[in-house]
DNA sequence: AAGTGTTATGTTATACTGTAACGACAATTT
DNA sequence: AAATTGTCGTTACAGTATAACATAACACTT
């Protein structure tokens, strides 16, 4: 489906920073947020919402369900969906439409417009705030009439991380 | 998958201009790029590209298996799959990722950046040029140390006719 | 305690989307 | 002629996602 490549554990930026921060913060950002807002986390939403946040790679749903199967061995496909689909409206995860996969929302649960950059290398999602680009989107949806429900700026390319380590690595650059 | 509303015939905008010019042009200019070129827009190639500019609709996959079987009674997946990808490759069609769709492709098939408004309601597909969001990007990506490789921007929302023709019904607008 | 409503989960089956692999065939090149 | 290339047929499968219905868990009322 895609043209990407699969992807690589390898090729993960594990020690540009302390990553197990990454996850209890988002861990305990999310339970605050549907603590307040009524709704429930529960073991399995928080163990996808876990998993997902292992890396900051794009997960796909199917690889949740087999990391997810011994513990909750009864897990299914629509286990997984329904879990994902609620953090999705929650707003502590995205999906990323290009790749049919899932990556952690750094943005504290609320809904907003995204850039995310995702690297074909190394298959990372970098979430970027982009307040011009999306003041030149609001721009030109004005121009066309155009009532925005979402705003989803997938963009594929090699992240910088990516292009240092391989900058003599022709291939990536093509 | 999507949470967008199934394809809606009714809801195509047929009325707005002569559409047959709109399928008659494209396939010419199709044609000649791939006359110039010396690839070969066969038989199977031309009729998919033919259905999928029955509409400004995008187009999935399947159905154009459906369409085409009555004509190409071998059809399999494969079939259109192929015709899809050498299509694509030539710059005559869009994936529309966020729909798992295909579109045509207006702009006589060169590469370049695009800005795909795809209405909820009737399916249709706009590209824009949006010269000055694609300059904000390029700003943003140089600023993240990205090398981009694909630009492919999807926006889904209410297109300008159905808002104008629905500026009753407070469903769309939510 | 028993009944009721709501949310979450289990379970089965199925639909939809996309690709791998191999062989047949024709056109072109060497 | 032999090799090469491109296209298509064919089979089989992999991967993605949802529908539909049953059950469980819990909170709330009576
Ligand atoms: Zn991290
Ligand atoms: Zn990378
Ligand atoms: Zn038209
Ligand atoms: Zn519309």
């Amino acid at each position: 489906m895609n043209t990407h490549a699969e992807p690589n554990p390898e090729h993960q930026h594990t020690s540009a920073h302390d990553h197990s921060t990454c996850i209890s913060d988002a861990l305990t950002t999310a339970e605050h947020l549907c603590a307040e807002r009524g709704v429930q986390l529960t073991p399995i939403r928080h163990k996808v919402l876990e998993l997902i946040w292992a890396s900051h790679q794009a997960v796909k749903a199917y690889e949740l369900l087999d990391r997810i199967k011994p513990l909750q061995s009864a897990a299914k496909p629509a286990t997984v969906y329904r879990a994902l689909d609620f953090l999705i409206e929650q707003g502590l995860i995205h999906r990323v439409e290009s790749l049919n996969a899932f990556v952690g929302c750094r943005c504290s649960g609320h809904q907003h417009e995204q850039l995310l950059l995702i690297c074909k290398h190394c298959h990372e999602v970098e979430e970027r705030t982009a307040t011009e680009v999306m003041q030149a989107l609001s721009d030109e949806f004005k121009q066309a009439g155009f009532i925005v429900h979402s705003k989803a700026i997938e963009v594929h390319g090699i992240c910088a991380k990516c292009a240092e380590s391989s900058a003599d690595n022709a291939e990536l650059l093509a």
